[in-house]
DNA sequence: ACCTGAACACCGTTCAAGT
DNA sequence: ACCTGAACACCGTTCAAGT
Protein backbone atom coordinates (compact mmCIF):
# COMPACT_ATOMS: atom_id res chain seq x y z
CA UNK A 1 0.00 0.00 0.00
CA UNK A 2 2.60 2.37 0.85
CA UNK A 3 4.61 1.50 -2.26
CA UNK A 4 1.36 2.81 -4.14
CA UNK A 5 0.96 5.89 -2.72
CA UNK A 6 4.89 6.39 -2.97
CA UNK A 7 4.48 6.13 -6.44
CA UNK A 8 1.39 7.59 -6.90
CA UNK A 9 2.88 10.65 -5.24
CA UNK A 10 5.45 10.98 -7.60
CA UNK A 11 8.27 11.83 -5.67
CA UNK A 12 10.50 8.97 -6.08
CA UNK A 13 12.40 8.16 -9.35
CA UNK A 14 11.65 4.45 -8.98
CA UNK A 15 15.40 3.93 -9.40
CA UNK A 16 15.93 1.92 -6.02
CA UNK A 17 11.96 1.39 -4.68
CA UNK A 18 11.02 -1.91 -5.02
CA UNK A 19 9.45 -1.92 -8.45
CA UNK A 20 9.00 -5.65 -8.32
CA UNK A 21 7.06 -5.59 -5.14
CA UNK A 22 4.86 -2.42 -6.65
CA UNK A 23 4.12 -3.84 -10.03
CA UNK A 24 2.31 -7.43 -8.10
CA UNK A 25 0.48 -4.34 -6.23
CA UNK A 26 -0.78 -2.64 -8.86
CA UNK A 27 -1.52 -5.62 -11.09
CA UNK A 28 -3.13 -7.04 -8.09
CA UNK A 29 -5.35 -3.86 -7.94
CA UNK A 30 -6.49 -4.00 -11.58
CA UNK A 31 -7.55 -7.31 -11.22
CA UNK A 32 -9.87 -6.59 -8.12
CA UNK A 33 -10.80 -3.39 -10.42
CA UNK A 34 -11.53 -4.76 -13.97
CA UNK A 35 -11.28 -8.65 -13.79
CA UNK A 36 -8.90 -11.09 -15.25
CA UNK A 37 -9.33 -9.22 -18.85
CA UNK A 38 -8.48 -5.64 -16.86
CA UNK A 39 -4.97 -6.84 -16.32
CA UNK A 40 -2.51 -5.62 -18.58
CA UNK A 41 1.61 -5.19 -17.78
CA UNK A 42 1.56 -2.06 -19.94
CA UNK A 43 -1.66 -0.66 -17.39
CA UNK A 44 -0.09 -2.36 -14.65
CA UNK A 45 3.74 -0.08 -15.13
CA UNK A 46 1.73 2.96 -15.69
CA UNK A 47 0.00 2.46 -12.50
CA UNK A 48 3.55 1.60 -10.64
CA UNK A 49 4.64 4.99 -12.58
CA UNK A 50 7.33 3.71 -14.87
CA UNK A 51 7.60 2.76 -18.39
CA UNK A 52 5.64 0.77 -20.55
CA UNK A 53 9.05 -1.90 -20.75
CA UNK A 54 10.69 -1.25 -17.02
CA UNK A 55 8.81 -4.50 -16.26
CA UNK A 56 10.43 -6.50 -18.18
CA UNK A 57 13.61 -6.19 -16.05
CA UNK A 58 11.65 -7.81 -13.17
CA UNK A 59 9.55 -10.62 -15.02
CA UNK A 60 10.47 -12.57 -18.12
CA UNK A 61 6.64 -12.10 -19.29
CA UNK A 62 3.51 -10.90 -18.47
CA UNK A 63 2.46 -14.53 -17.58
CA UNK A 64 5.17 -14.65 -14.98
CA UNK A 65 3.88 -11.05 -13.51
CA UNK A 66 0.64 -12.82 -13.36
CA UNK A 67 2.11 -16.13 -12.12
CA UNK A 68 3.51 -13.99 -8.68
CA UNK A 69 -0.09 -12.33 -8.22
CA UNK A 70 -1.65 -15.53 -8.46
CA UNK A 71 1.07 -16.83 -6.01
CA UNK A 72 0.26 -14.06 -3.34
CA UNK A 73 -3.03 -15.28 -3.66
CA UNK A 74 -2.73 -18.75 -2.40
CA UNK A 75 -0.91 -17.29 0.30
CA UNK A 76 -3.84 -15.39 1.67
CA UNK A 77 -6.04 -18.53 0.85
CA UNK A 78 -4.10 -20.75 3.03
CA UNK A 79 -4.06 -18.16 5.71
CA UNK A 80 -7.86 -17.53 5.43
CA UNK A 81 -8.54 -21.15 5.81
CA UNK A 82 -5.84 -21.80 8.48
CA UNK A 83 -7.79 -18.89 10.90
CA UNK A 84 -11.05 -20.75 9.82
CA UNK A 85 -9.71 -23.86 11.57
CA UNK A 86 -7.99 -22.21 14.16
CA UNK A 87 -11.66 -20.56 15.74
CA UNK A 88 -12.68 -24.65 16.26
CA UNK A 89 -9.81 -26.69 17.56
CA UNK A 90 -11.69 -28.80 18.89
CA UNK A 91 -14.04 -30.58 16.93
CA UNK A 92 -11.75 -31.97 13.76
CA UNK A 93 -14.71 -32.39 12.20
CA UNK A 94 -16.36 -29.12 12.49
CA UNK A 95 -12.60 -27.89 11.41
CA UNK A 96 -12.93 -29.12 8.54
CA UNK A 97 -16.21 -27.66 7.59
CA UNK A 98 -15.16 -24.03 8.77
CA UNK A 99 -12.35 -24.63 6.08
CA UNK A 100 -14.36 -25.46 3.61
CA UNK A 101 -17.15 -21.99 4.08
CA UNK A 102 -13.83 -20.29 4.00
CA UNK A 103 -12.63 -21.13 1.28
CA UNK A 104 -15.82 -20.44 -0.94
CA UNK A 105 -16.16 -17.53 1.12
CA UNK A 106 -12.61 -16.18 0.15
CA UNK A 107 -13.45 -17.19 -3.48
CA UNK A 108 -16.65 -15.39 -3.61
CA UNK A 109 -15.00 -12.19 -2.07
CA UNK A 110 -12.53 -12.39 -4.27
CA UNK A 111 -14.17 -14.00 -7.68
CA UNK A 112 -11.19 -12.59 -10.39
CA UNK A 113 -8.07 -13.12 -7.71
CA UNK A 114 -9.30 -16.74 -7.58
CA UNK A 115 -10.12 -16.52 -11.73
CA UNK A 116 -6.29 -16.39 -12.12
CA UNK A 117 -5.35 -18.77 -9.04
CA UNK A 118 -7.08 -21.18 -11.16
CA UNK A 119 -6.76 -20.16 -14.93
CA UNK A 120 -5.06 -21.03 -17.94
CA UNK A 121 -3.13 -17.30 -17.74
CA UNK A 122 -0.57 -19.37 -15.27
CA UNK A 123 -0.20 -22.61 -15.02
CA UNK A 124 1.99 -23.72 -12.38
CA UNK A 125 3.98 -25.86 -14.67
CA UNK A 126 5.87 -23.21 -16.14
CA UNK A 127 5.86 -21.08 -12.23
CA UNK A 128 7.38 -23.32 -9.40
CA UNK A 129 7.07 -20.67 -6.57
CA UNK A 130 3.18 -20.50 -8.02
CA UNK A 131 2.83 -24.41 -7.77
CA UNK A 132 4.70 -24.73 -4.31
CA UNK A 133 2.24 -21.98 -2.62
CA UNK A 134 -0.80 -23.80 -4.63
CA UNK A 135 0.55 -26.92 -2.65
CA UNK A 136 1.21 -25.54 0.48
CA UNK A 137 -2.52 -24.65 1.03
CA UNK A 138 -4.04 -27.72 -0.58
CA UNK A 139 -0.91 -29.69 2.38
CA UNK A 140 -3.58 -27.47 5.03
CA UNK A 141 -6.58 -29.38 3.72
CA UNK A 142 -4.60 -32.69 3.75
CA UNK A 143 -3.97 -32.57 7.48
CA UNK A 144 -6.91 -31.71 8.67
CA UNK A 145 -8.17 -34.79 7.30
CA UNK A 146 -5.41 -36.34 8.96
CA UNK A 147 -6.64 -34.97 12.25
CA UNK A 148 -10.29 -35.42 11.33
CA UNK A 149 -8.76 -39.62 10.77
CA UNK A 150 -6.78 -39.65 13.58
CA UNK A 151 -9.84 -38.67 16.22
CA UNK A 152 -12.13 -41.13 14.62
CA UNK A 153 -14.40 -38.84 12.62
CA UNK A 154 -13.55 -40.08 9.37
CA UNK A 155 -12.61 -43.26 7.88
CA UNK A 156 -9.15 -44.55 6.96
CA UNK A 157 -7.17 -44.73 4.18
CA UNK A 158 -4.86 -42.31 2.08
CA UNK A 159 -5.68 -39.34 3.64
CA UNK A 160 -4.43 -37.14 0.68
CA UNK A 161 -6.55 -38.90 -1.45
CA UNK A 162 -9.41 -38.29 0.25
CA UNK A 163 -8.59 -34.65 1.05
CA UNK A 164 -8.16 -34.86 -2.44
CA UNK A 165 -12.03 -35.71 -3.37
CA UNK A 166 -12.78 -32.40 -0.78
CA UNK A 167 -10.41 -30.01 -2.37
CA UNK A 168 -12.47 -31.19 -6.10
CA UNK A 169 -16.07 -30.68 -4.30
CA UNK A 170 -15.12 -27.28 -3.03
CA UNK A 171 -12.95 -25.73 -5.43
CA UNK A 172 -16.16 -26.86 -7.65
CA UNK A 173 -18.41 -24.89 -6.20
CA UNK A 174 -16.10 -21.94 -5.53
CA UNK A 175 -15.51 -21.77 -9.42
CA UNK A 176 -19.46 -22.34 -10.02
CA UNK A 177 -19.16 -18.98 -7.80
CA UNK A 178 -16.88 -17.18 -9.36
CA UNK A 179 -18.09 -17.90 -12.86
CA UNK A 180 -21.29 -17.23 -12.00
CA UNK A 181 -22.78 -20.22 -13.40
CA UNK A 182 -24.78 -21.38 -9.53
CA UNK A 183 -28.12 -23.19 -11.57
CA UNK A 184 -30.75 -20.58 -10.71
CA UNK A 185 -32.79 -23.20 -8.47
CA UNK A 186 -29.80 -23.44 -6.02
CA UNK A 187 -28.73 -19.39 -6.09
CA UNK A 188 -32.26 -18.30 -5.48
CA UNK A 189 -32.38 -19.99 -2.15
CA UNK A 190 -29.79 -20.73 -0.15
CA UNK A 191 -27.07 -18.54 0.96
CA UNK A 192 -24.06 -19.90 0.23
CA UNK A 193 -22.53 -20.40 3.37
CA UNK A 194 -25.66 -22.90 4.09
CA UNK A 195 -25.00 -24.71 0.36
CA UNK A 196 -20.64 -25.06 1.51
CA UNK A 197 -22.09 -26.75 4.81
CA UNK A 198 -24.66 -28.63 3.24
CA UNK A 199 -22.56 -29.85 0.30
CA UNK A 200 -19.40 -30.77 2.68
CA UNK A 201 -21.36 -32.61 5.27
CA UNK A 202 -23.00 -35.12 2.48
CA UNK A 203 -19.31 -35.69 1.66
CA UNK A 204 -17.87 -35.98 5.02
CA UNK A 205 -21.07 -38.68 5.64
CA UNK A 206 -19.85 -40.73 2.72
CA UNK A 207 -16.52 -40.30 3.99
CA UNK A 208 -17.83 -41.43 7.61
CA UNK A 209 -16.81 -44.78 9.90
CA UNK A 210 -19.82 -46.69 9.10
CA UNK A 211 -18.98 -47.47 5.21
CA UNK B 1 -17.26 -29.87 -41.77
CA UNK B 2 -18.26 -29.13 -45.93
CA UNK B 3 -18.55 -25.17 -44.72
CA UNK B 4 -14.44 -25.17 -44.38
CA UNK B 5 -13.58 -27.01 -46.97
CA UNK B 6 -15.61 -24.68 -49.02
CA UNK B 7 -14.14 -22.00 -47.76
CA UNK B 8 -10.52 -23.37 -47.86
CA UNK B 9 -10.95 -23.88 -51.48
CA UNK B 10 -11.59 -20.22 -51.63
CA UNK B 11 -14.39 -20.76 -54.76
CA UNK B 12 -17.50 -19.17 -53.14
CA UNK B 13 -17.22 -15.66 -52.58
CA UNK B 14 -19.56 -16.78 -49.21
CA UNK B 15 -22.41 -13.94 -49.88
CA UNK B 16 -24.64 -16.62 -49.25
CA UNK B 17 -23.06 -19.63 -47.70
CA UNK B 18 -23.53 -19.76 -43.98
CA UNK B 19 -20.48 -17.33 -42.70
CA UNK B 20 -22.15 -17.88 -39.17
CA UNK B 21 -21.66 -21.46 -38.60
CA UNK B 22 -18.20 -21.08 -40.50
CA UNK B 23 -17.53 -18.29 -37.67
CA UNK B 24 -18.42 -21.11 -34.94
CA UNK B 25 -16.18 -23.66 -36.49
CA UNK B 26 -13.67 -21.40 -37.24
CA UNK B 27 -13.08 -20.06 -34.03
CA UNK B 28 -13.62 -23.82 -32.37
CA UNK B 29 -10.78 -25.11 -34.50
CA UNK B 30 -8.55 -22.21 -33.12
CA UNK B 31 -9.52 -23.19 -29.66
CA UNK B 32 -8.72 -26.87 -30.26
CA UNK B 33 -5.52 -26.10 -31.86
CA UNK B 34 -4.37 -23.12 -29.82
CA UNK B 35 -5.98 -22.89 -26.63
CA UNK B 36 -8.29 -20.09 -25.32
CA UNK B 37 -5.51 -17.43 -25.74
CA UNK B 38 -5.61 -17.95 -29.60
CA UNK B 39 -8.59 -17.88 -30.52
CA UNK B 40 -8.95 -14.43 -31.88
CA UNK B 41 -11.98 -12.93 -34.04
CA UNK B 42 -9.96 -11.56 -37.20
CA UNK B 43 -8.30 -15.22 -36.70
CA UNK B 44 -11.62 -16.63 -37.17
CA UNK B 45 -12.52 -14.43 -40.06
CA UNK B 46 -8.90 -15.14 -41.59
CA UNK B 47 -9.82 -18.98 -41.40
CA UNK B 48 -13.25 -18.87 -42.53
CA UNK B 49 -11.56 -16.48 -45.80
CA UNK B 50 -13.13 -12.81 -45.19
CA UNK B 51 -12.44 -9.77 -44.11
CA UNK B 52 -11.72 -8.79 -40.36
CA UNK B 53 -15.21 -6.74 -40.35
CA UNK B 54 -17.37 -9.26 -41.52
CA UNK B 55 -18.06 -11.25 -38.37
CA UNK B 56 -19.73 -8.28 -36.68
CA UNK B 57 -22.84 -8.99 -39.50
CA UNK B 58 -23.46 -12.04 -37.49
CA UNK B 59 -21.79 -11.54 -33.58
CA UNK B 60 -22.57 -8.34 -31.41
CA UNK B 61 -18.84 -9.13 -30.48
CA UNK B 62 -15.83 -11.60 -29.91
CA UNK B 63 -18.17 -13.03 -26.55
CA UNK B 64 -20.78 -13.31 -28.81
CA UNK B 65 -18.73 -15.58 -30.93
CA UNK B 66 -17.46 -16.97 -27.98
CA UNK B 67 -20.48 -17.88 -25.95
CA UNK B 68 -21.93 -19.61 -29.53
CA UNK B 69 -18.96 -22.04 -29.38
CA UNK B 70 -19.16 -22.39 -25.70
CA UNK B 71 -22.92 -23.25 -26.38
CA UNK B 72 -22.12 -25.70 -29.04
CA UNK B 73 -19.84 -27.33 -26.22
CA UNK B 74 -22.61 -27.69 -23.50
CA UNK B 75 -24.55 -29.68 -26.62
CA UNK B 76 -22.09 -31.88 -27.00
CA UNK B 77 -21.30 -32.50 -23.07
CA UNK B 78 -24.92 -33.16 -22.67
CA UNK B 79 -24.83 -35.92 -25.93
CA UNK B 80 -21.85 -37.09 -24.09
CA UNK B 81 -23.40 -37.91 -20.71
CA UNK B 82 -26.67 -38.89 -22.42
CA UNK B 83 -24.89 -41.21 -24.04
CA UNK B 84 -22.76 -42.60 -21.26
CA UNK B 85 -26.18 -43.38 -19.07
CA UNK B 86 -28.17 -45.13 -21.68
CA UNK B 87 -25.28 -48.28 -21.59
CA UNK B 88 -26.32 -48.99 -18.36
CA UNK B 89 -30.36 -47.94 -18.02
CA UNK B 90 -31.00 -50.99 -15.65
CA UNK B 91 -28.67 -49.23 -12.58
CA UNK B 92 -29.26 -45.72 -12.02
CA UNK B 93 -26.59 -45.66 -9.71
CA UNK B 94 -23.90 -46.93 -12.13
CA UNK B 95 -25.43 -44.52 -14.80
CA UNK B 96 -24.89 -41.68 -12.30
CA UNK B 97 -21.67 -42.97 -11.55
CA UNK B 98 -21.22 -43.31 -15.69
CA UNK B 99 -22.01 -39.82 -16.54
CA UNK B 100 -19.44 -38.46 -14.13
CA UNK B 101 -16.61 -40.62 -15.42
CA UNK B 102 -17.89 -39.10 -18.91
CA UNK B 103 -18.19 -35.69 -17.75
CA UNK B 104 -14.78 -35.60 -16.63
CA UNK B 105 -13.17 -37.91 -19.63
CA UNK B 106 -15.08 -35.01 -21.76
CA UNK B 107 -13.18 -32.38 -20.33
CA UNK B 108 -9.75 -33.89 -19.98
CA UNK B 109 -10.47 -34.59 -23.86
CA UNK B 110 -11.65 -30.81 -24.78
CA UNK B 111 -9.54 -28.95 -22.20
CA UNK B 112 -9.21 -25.96 -23.93
CA UNK B 113 -12.90 -25.96 -25.00
CA UNK B 114 -14.47 -26.99 -21.58
CA UNK B 115 -12.05 -23.83 -19.88
CA UNK B 116 -14.40 -21.63 -22.41
CA UNK B 117 -17.60 -23.33 -21.58
CA UNK B 118 -16.80 -22.84 -17.75
CA UNK B 119 -14.57 -19.38 -18.10
CA UNK B 120 -15.43 -15.85 -17.67
CA UNK B 121 -15.21 -14.82 -20.94
CA UNK B 122 -18.45 -15.88 -22.07
CA UNK B 123 -20.86 -15.01 -18.71
CA UNK B 124 -24.17 -17.02 -19.41
CA UNK B 125 -26.24 -13.51 -17.98
CA UNK B 126 -25.25 -12.07 -21.16
CA UNK B 127 -26.16 -14.94 -23.09
CA UNK B 128 -29.30 -16.29 -22.87
CA UNK B 129 -28.94 -19.01 -25.17
CA UNK B 130 -25.73 -20.19 -23.86
CA UNK B 131 -27.37 -20.33 -20.67
CA UNK B 132 -29.88 -22.89 -22.05
CA UNK B 133 -27.62 -25.41 -23.44
CA UNK B 134 -25.87 -25.06 -19.79
CA UNK B 135 -29.17 -25.63 -17.76
CA UNK B 136 -29.81 -28.44 -20.12
CA UNK B 137 -26.50 -30.34 -19.35
CA UNK B 138 -27.31 -29.80 -15.82
CA UNK B 139 -30.65 -30.66 -16.10
CA UNK B 140 -29.98 -33.93 -17.85
CA UNK B 141 -27.86 -35.10 -14.22
CA UNK B 142 -30.82 -33.81 -11.68
CA UNK B 143 -33.10 -36.36 -13.47
CA UNK B 144 -31.05 -39.01 -13.39
CA UNK B 145 -30.52 -38.15 -9.71
CA UNK B 146 -34.31 -38.35 -9.72
CA UNK B 147 -33.79 -41.41 -11.08
CA UNK B 148 -31.94 -42.99 -8.31
CA UNK B 149 -34.03 -41.36 -5.69
CA UNK B 150 -36.78 -43.64 -7.40
CA UNK B 151 -35.27 -46.80 -7.35
CA UNK B 152 -33.86 -45.89 -3.56
CA UNK B 153 -30.40 -45.86 -3.96
CA UNK B 154 -29.77 -42.56 -2.62
CA UNK B 155 -31.68 -40.43 0.11
CA UNK B 156 -35.12 -38.16 -0.53
CA UNK B 157 -35.39 -34.79 -0.44
CA UNK B 158 -34.61 -31.75 -3.37
CA UNK B 159 -33.15 -33.67 -6.49
CA UNK B 160 -31.89 -30.53 -7.62
CA UNK B 161 -29.93 -29.43 -4.48
CA UNK B 162 -28.72 -33.44 -4.19
CA UNK B 163 -27.14 -33.18 -7.78
CA UNK B 164 -26.05 -29.83 -7.57
CA UNK B 165 -23.57 -31.17 -5.28
CA UNK B 166 -22.44 -33.69 -7.33
CA UNK B 167 -22.29 -31.58 -10.18
CA UNK B 168 -19.82 -29.46 -7.72
CA UNK B 169 -17.70 -32.50 -7.30
CA UNK B 170 -17.56 -33.51 -11.15
CA UNK B 171 -16.97 -29.91 -12.28
CA UNK B 172 -14.12 -29.20 -9.72
CA UNK B 173 -12.76 -32.24 -10.55
CA UNK B 174 -13.05 -31.57 -14.23
CA UNK B 175 -11.39 -28.07 -13.69
CA UNK B 176 -8.60 -29.09 -11.91
CA UNK B 177 -7.77 -31.75 -14.83
CA UNK B 178 -7.97 -28.65 -17.28
CA UNK B 179 -5.94 -26.39 -15.38
CA UNK B 180 -3.45 -29.31 -14.79
CA UNK B 181 -4.00 -28.68 -11.23
CA UNK B 182 -4.01 -32.54 -10.57
CA UNK B 183 -1.49 -32.54 -6.99
CA UNK B 184 1.45 -34.75 -7.76
CA UNK B 185 0.62 -37.41 -5.22
CA UNK B 186 -2.75 -37.88 -7.06
CA UNK B 187 -1.92 -37.32 -10.40
CA UNK B 188 0.93 -39.73 -9.89
CA UNK B 189 -0.83 -42.83 -9.50
CA UNK B 190 -4.15 -42.98 -10.01
CA UNK B 191 -5.76 -43.21 -13.76
CA UNK B 192 -8.08 -40.09 -14.40
CA UNK B 193 -11.33 -42.93 -15.11
CA UNK B 194 -10.59 -44.88 -11.52
CA UNK B 195 -10.21 -41.40 -9.73
CA UNK B 196 -13.45 -39.87 -11.27
CA UNK B 197 -15.71 -43.56 -9.86
CA UNK B 198 -13.30 -43.37 -6.31
CA UNK B 199 -14.65 -39.40 -5.85
CA UNK B 200 -18.41 -40.74 -7.01
CA UNK B 201 -18.28 -43.50 -4.94
CA UNK B 202 -17.42 -41.54 -1.94
CA UNK B 203 -19.80 -38.46 -2.68
CA UNK B 204 -22.88 -41.43 -2.85
CA UNK B 205 -22.36 -43.23 -0.42
CA UNK B 206 -22.68 -39.54 1.90
CA UNK B 207 -26.27 -39.72 -0.27
CA UNK B 208 -27.00 -43.33 0.96
CA UNK B 209 -30.33 -43.84 2.41
CA UNK B 210 -28.68 -44.74 5.98
CA UNK B 211 -28.24 -41.18 6.84
C1' DA C 1 21.94 -2.44 -12.65
C1' DC C 2 17.85 -0.30 -13.94
C1' DC C 3 15.03 2.36 -16.87
C1' DT C 4 13.29 4.89 -21.38
C1' DG C 5 11.59 5.51 -26.40
C1' DA C 6 10.72 3.97 -30.69
C1' DA C 7 9.26 0.22 -33.22
C1' DC C 8 6.89 -4.34 -34.73
C1' DA C 9 3.25 -7.31 -35.15
C1' DC C 10 -0.70 -8.04 -33.42
C1' DC C 11 -5.62 -7.10 -31.17
C1' DG C 12 -11.20 -5.52 -30.90
C1' DT C 13 -14.08 -2.27 -32.73
C1' DT C 14 -16.05 1.68 -35.58
C1' DC C 15 -17.28 3.95 -39.72
C1' DA C 16 -17.72 5.10 -44.33
C1' DA C 17 -18.03 2.92 -48.51
C1' DG C 18 -18.78 -0.67 -51.87
C1' DT C 19 -21.99 -4.57 -54.34
C1' DA D 1 -28.53 -7.57 -46.85
C1' DC D 2 -23.83 -8.58 -46.62
C1' DC D 3 -19.10 -7.53 -47.06
C1' DT D 4 -14.53 -4.58 -47.53
C1' DG D 5 -10.71 -1.09 -46.27
C1' DA D 6 -8.92 2.30 -43.67
C1' DA D 7 -8.53 3.94 -39.21
C1' DC D 8 -8.31 4.28 -33.86
C1' DA D 9 -6.88 3.03 -29.55
C1' DC D 10 -5.06 -0.42 -27.50
C1' DC D 11 -1.92 -4.83 -26.57
C1' DG D 12 2.91 -7.90 -25.52
C1' DT D 13 7.47 -7.89 -26.66
C1' DT D 14 12.16 -6.55 -28.62
C1' DC D 15 16.04 -3.65 -29.21
C1' DA D 16 19.00 0.08 -29.06
C1' DA D 17 20.03 3.66 -26.15
C1' DG D 18 20.36 6.37 -21.98
C1' DT D 19 21.89 7.14 -16.60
Amino acid sequence: MRTTAHAAAGRGTYHHGNLRAALIEAATALLEAKGPLGVTLRGAARRAGVSQTAPYRHFQSKGALLAAVAEEGFRRLARTITRAARRCRDDPIHALQAMAVAMVGFAAKHPSHYRLMSGPAVRGRDHPALREAAVAAWTILTEAVRDCQRAGGIRGGDSAELAFVLWCLVHGLSVLVVDEQLPPAVRQAIPLERLTEHAARLLLEGLGQRH
